[in-house]
DNA sequence: TTGTATGCGTTATCAT
DNA sequence: ATGATAACGCATACAA
């Protein structure tokens, strides 16, 4: 397979290598006649224009940069990493962009994805978690002038794209009042931790609406994971002042919470309410089903992708950010009849 | 921030272009001395070289394309995705290849990924699942001589990586033997998909080799998902010849006669003993949990990556193909005590 | 409307 | 060991 360029086309149609450049491009003025024979011979010689050559002379590379730290097994993008590319893909891909993946090695200087994507202007834009987008590379990056969106919140200015933690923390509160439940305890995530605070500050908006004290202890910081929810829910339901329903961090949190509640003979939903961020597909497969907030995650792709391409195409456009609605999901783990 | 190239560097060093560019490649024809000299100007400007201007020159991408039809909500690749990514990137990333996401819409024709990634040459190598693959496809990639290794087995001449479903069977079949288990029926899968045949090969050879005839109505093809293998198990438990234990073609299915043998008040594992290819996170949270087959993706991009890395070095090398074996997980779903 | 010439930022082939 | 110059394949300002 001998590769033909567009200088081939222009020998073989008897015009001009720019006459086929403009051909190329659907320029206004080239003749339809013209075009059509140099679409034919397009056609017949097989011709496909090289990415690469256009994007020397355009300066530009059609390529956007995915970011991901692939030492780290992250759970949560394990998860839906694969929904967050379909949402990127769906929008970026109709504008002839495409996907490059790329592993963020901290510990791997000389291949610093600034200079391996960046600088070298491998993408025209890059998409990243806010855990691999530092605040020093944040900085590098407004100084080179570089588009770049964050999924998860990050320091101004700065576009990001994220879910309201905060909203979620009053859904799952909300409806568990609603439910009946009355003593409702928080399990997990680190008070250093934003998302943490976040979330945690929509559970006590809602009790404060519904004229509830805070109970303190009734917050127990943590690893999210479900060893740290089974330790602190054991803990917690074997108090003096036991809750009646708890608000987890994440689905693993609540696995672990079901399993201490098992242990101890408390029934859920009758004498334990749980309700848990972040649903996974294990959810609806527990003993009882658990309530979870639901993400997304494939708008979360399309939302991102879209101030990206915005920005791309305006680059004095000013940073964004954008909150996403969570949904919850009600399942058996907090149906009960309030009697 | 305005950019530096090759030029700028030459006249602050006062040498020419040619030199410079050896020195980035780091010829052993220049001295060390303006080896020194040139090095230290591009620390100080800052300097990057342009991957598309390299790659205009060079003829090569320094990109792999990853092919992936998302119009398909594939549970399979949904879960394992960034385990394959993984495995992909850690061998091609130190070889300074990046890895480039695309969708392949069937549907799309003007986009189609031959003449977007292939012809363009924006990628110098394609990775893809079978299913995107297609006889006809594979053809003509043979035909353009372009380096692509499938995931999953495909009709030679093309090399391709897979885990070895046969001996998969034999081993899950062979567990359940050992564990006193005689009486075994096989749920799911349809009768002309490779990977059934497979599968279902393995668990015939470990019944021949023990000796055991096999019950036709044992083997039941289907919808190889949780109301295919609730469904099944249903009419297989209370039919007149009812097996001791079941192997199901994936967990889905395995759920679903979980679901099955609750409703009939059948203990697992003591009365049904249930087996599973396709461990999930999911697997060990069911009650009992499920033994089953897991296989490591993240090797499996490793070796797909392996085996496209040797195929673009060396063009002329013949077609592999590479059998993966997978792992049994026992877990209690099949752990009785013989009497 | 079409053609000419030059640039995009490298690499590679020759000389020197 | 270094330099001049021609590719690489396309876009574009300017001429014609």
């Amino acid at each position: 397979m001998m590769k033909v360029t567009i200088s081939d086309i222009a020998k073989a149609a008897n015009v001009a290598k720019s006459t086929v450049s403009k051909v190329l491009n659907d320029s206004p003025k080239i003749s339809q006649d013209t075009k059509r024979k140099v679409r034919d011979i397009m056609q017949q010689m097989n011709y496909i224009p090289s990415s690469i050559a256009t994007g020397l002379a355009r300066q530009s590379s059609l390529n956007i940069g995915l970011l991901v730290d692939m030492s780290k097994e992250s759970e949560f993008l394990n998860q839906f990493f694969y929904n967050i590319i379909g949402g990127i893909e769906s929008v970026i891909g109709p504008l002839n962009y495409e996907l490059t993946l790329s592993n963020v090695q901290h510990d791997r200087p000389e291949g610093h994805f600034l200079n391996r994507l960046v600088r070298s202007k491998r993408v025209d834009g890059i998409i990243a978690n806010n855990s691999v987008l530092t605040e020093e590379l944040s900085i590098e990056l407004n100084r080179l002038q570089f588009p770049y969106i964050s999924i998860g919140e990050i320091i101004p200015p700065a576009s990001w794209v994220d879910f309201d933690n905060v909203l979620g923390g009053r859904m799952l509160t909300g409806h568990l009042l609603e439910q009946g439940y009355s003593a409702i305890a928080f399990i997990g995530g680190q008070q250093f931790e934003t998302i943490f605070t976040h979330r945690c500050n929509g559970f006590l908006q809602a009790l404060q609406q519904a004229g509830i004290t805070v109970n303190s202890n009734w917050i127990v910081n943590g690893q999210s994971d479900e060893h740290g929810g089974y330790q602190a829910a054991l803990n917690l339901l074997q108090s003096d002042e036991r809750p009646d329903s708890i608000v987890c961090m994440s689905s693993y949190v609540a696995f672990g919470v079901l399993q201490a509640a098992k242990e101890l003979g408390i029934n859920v939903p009758s004498q334990l309410g749980i309700a848990a961020f972040d649903e996974y597909p294990l959810s609806r497969y527990t003993t009882p089903p658990l309530t979870s907030l639901n993400i997304d995650t494939f708008s979360l792709g399309v939302s991102s992708g879209h101030l990206l391409m915005d920005r791309i195409r305006n680059s004095e456009l000013p940073s964004r950010s954008l909150l996403l609605e969570p949904e919850l999901i009600p399942r058996q783990s907090t149906l009960r009849n309030p009697s």
